[in-house]
DNA sequence: GTGGATGCAAAAATTTTGCAATATA
DNA sequence: TATATTGCAAAATTTTTGCATCCAC
């Protein structure tokens, strides 16, 4: 069975883009991060622990690459800087975000759950829907866990 | 009846906020464009042409309080810049957005449509929502349009 | 009168670009 | 070998901050 790297490298060459050891590294940092959602500065400082070398703007560039290439998509949760989100492998749509305003965490939806919406939007907007982008924001299960502890403890 | 922009100086107030100039400047610069999806250097310039005086900063922490005070929301389209949306009076839910893909359009769906897909994630993955971001990539009624005709002019 | 608000300029932070050197196919 | 790619530094962009001055309450 071939390996998602291998996939991936092959997808670079068919799009006739060199393999070089930046592009390599900077997709296995990715791979090895998957359940992250990693700024470009993140993934250099991480891609620099293994080769060194590295400069920021090749970082840029390769992210940029990724994104065309539908490995990644670049993500923005309003904080000032974009993020990478590796693209599941053959999924049809981009998955969606919890973020939570308590901790901070960041949890995916891998389930799509938009297709009515979309085939509603579709139909009375008569717009052909390309990709989406859906970001809930509170709090999420971990601390919503922790409040309810709190509350039973106090009713004691 | 009491005006759009009386209750939004009620509500700074309210929250003891001062209302200079500035401020109601720029919110009348909102409530003037408010089908627009402004960034803050847009804003500034628009406010620049009644208020000459006023300063980027001035606007930058506007905007900040407005959408501290939910009068607008701060949201990002993946362009690297910030925009700020009125947010529709008495609206329990933040409205969507159909970005076109061929003329760059954005356009708004007021309707909320989400409320299944909420109850399923509220429920699925203890996550109380508390707001959203929904935004659909695609291709616009008036690019779509255009394509028809061009379509039926090639067929003859 | 006083504390918050402003304007300006400087700084910070993020991303892009030019270019000579390098390395892939 | 030819051309895409890289690293570095500089530039461009966007946003934030410090501070003296000013003004709304």
């Amino acid at each position: 069975m071939e390996s998602r790297i291998e996939r991936i490298k092959k997808q670079l060459h068919s799009a006739s883009y060199k393999l070089t050891p930046q592009r390599e590294a900077t997709v296995r940092v990715l791979l090895e991060n998957e359940a992250d959602h990693l700024s470009a500065e993140d993934v250099y400082l991480l891609v620099k622990e293994k080769a060194p070398e590295i400069g920021l703007a090749t970082v840029y560039r390769t992210l940029e690459l990724l994104t065309e290439l539908k490995v990644v998509d670049k993500i923005n949760f309003g904080d000032g800087v974009s993020r990478y989100d590796l693209r599941k492998e053959g999924a049809a749509h981009f998955h969606h975000h919890l973020i939570c305003l308590e901790c901070g965490t960041v949890d995916e939806v891998q389930e799509d759950l938009l297709e009515d919406v979309e085939d509603i939007v579709e139909r009375d907007y008569n717009f052909k829907i390309k990709d989406h982008r859906l970001t809930f924001h509170g709090i999420c299960h971990r601390c919503n866990e922790r409040k309810d502890q709190d509350d039973a403890a106090n009713k004691k």
